[in-house]
DNA sequence: TCTCAAATTGAGAGTACCTCAAGATAGCCT
DNA sequence: AGGCTATCTTGAGGTACTCTCAATTTGAGA
């Protein structure tokens, strides 16, 4: 590659990572282009499409915050570890409409973003399931559901303000096993 | 009003309930116009604006179906009083996405559609109060939590499919107070 | 310095919103 | 019946955004 056309990419990819921090993965390409001083082409010359940018921008910071997420997960019992894990991973969320947007799969096309977003719903599943085994999460839940009420929660983040956590609150006691016993 | 103009008028608001009633309030103008066989212009002159042409074309249909909503509640004790209106809500956005939008209060600006809205929410909180004085729904949720509820209801509901009903059997089993008084 | 592969540009096509000056016409009035 | 005008409609045009591609510019090796 020319010297002029990776000064370029690195200009592209900075001005990028800061657009869609600030305004979520819709960011306009063409204030990305502007910021980075080349022109819309040259954005689809480099990075071949939309996706193709947000996964050189976007995923190496989502991953590392994904990993940051799980090692916050704190708990000693599994259900306390799966709620940790959750409200940890909207925190980070909430902190960054960016991730958010990855965690929602709002670009299910975006394949680096994509493995992220299956990452985190796996984590999710697989705390969820040994919540389940413990009997401290309600055993007709099934793991699918995880990656919905994360999606769900992410509709709640992109709210904006504080509620989410109420509302993932108010989830995490539906998830939970004890009102079954009844 | 001239003839003519009354004439397209009814052409407008009968293509603009069939586009909304099968896309949705996101219903390009354009093709509302084009079903109607007029110009997009027309449309403006007649409505004024997107939200004139949705209150006109879809608040009295709105209005109705959350008449039903209301009438198809049933129940013995003032929980599943709540239970039931939330649900049987839910059934009526599921089976339109116009008054999915209208619930979501996707379009904030429509004034009859928000009358709808409110008047939605209004009457959630009232059975929510029942309930929470009845002692069957906890005592912290509070009243204003249940419009963001139906309102991430309304998020799950455009993902598509059942799963609506299941996060939201999760979302009312928080909200129970059983599982409280361990 | 010359050359050409690589890189960049900007115009253009597509989608949608909304506006407005100009042109078309319904229907009252004579 | 025919003319006049207020009313109505049109379609082009401006905005904002996406994505493509032919034409042009430029870096850097020979």
């Amino acid at each position: 590659m020319r010297a002029d056309a990776r000064r370029n990419l690195e200009r592209i990819r900075a001005a990028a990572s800061e657009a869609f921090a600030e305004h979520g993965l819709d960011a306009p390409l063409e204030d990305i282009a502007r910021r980075a001083g080349v022109s819309a082409g040259t954005i689809y010359h480099r990075f071949g499409s939309r996706e193709g940018l947000m996964d050189a921008a976007v995923s190496d910071i989502a991953a590392r915050k994904l990993d940051a997420a799980i090692a916050a997960t704190t708990g000693t019992t599994p259900w306390e570890r799966f709620e940790s894990y959750v409200s940890a991973l909207g925190e980070v969320q909430a902190a960054d409409p960016a991730f958010n947007d990855v965690v929602a799969l709002r670009y299910p096309h975006a394949g680096e973003l994509r493995s992220v977003h299956e990452r985190a719903i796996a984590q999710a599943e697989t705390l969820m399931r040994a919540a389940q085994a413990d009997g401290s999460l309600r055993p007709d839940a099934d793991p699918s559901d995880i990656g919905r009420l994360i999606w769900l929660n992410a509709q709640a983040i992109r709210l904006g303000g504080d509620w989410w956590r109420r509302g993932l609150g108010f989830f995490l006691d539906g998830l939970s096993r004890t009102r079954h016993d009844q």
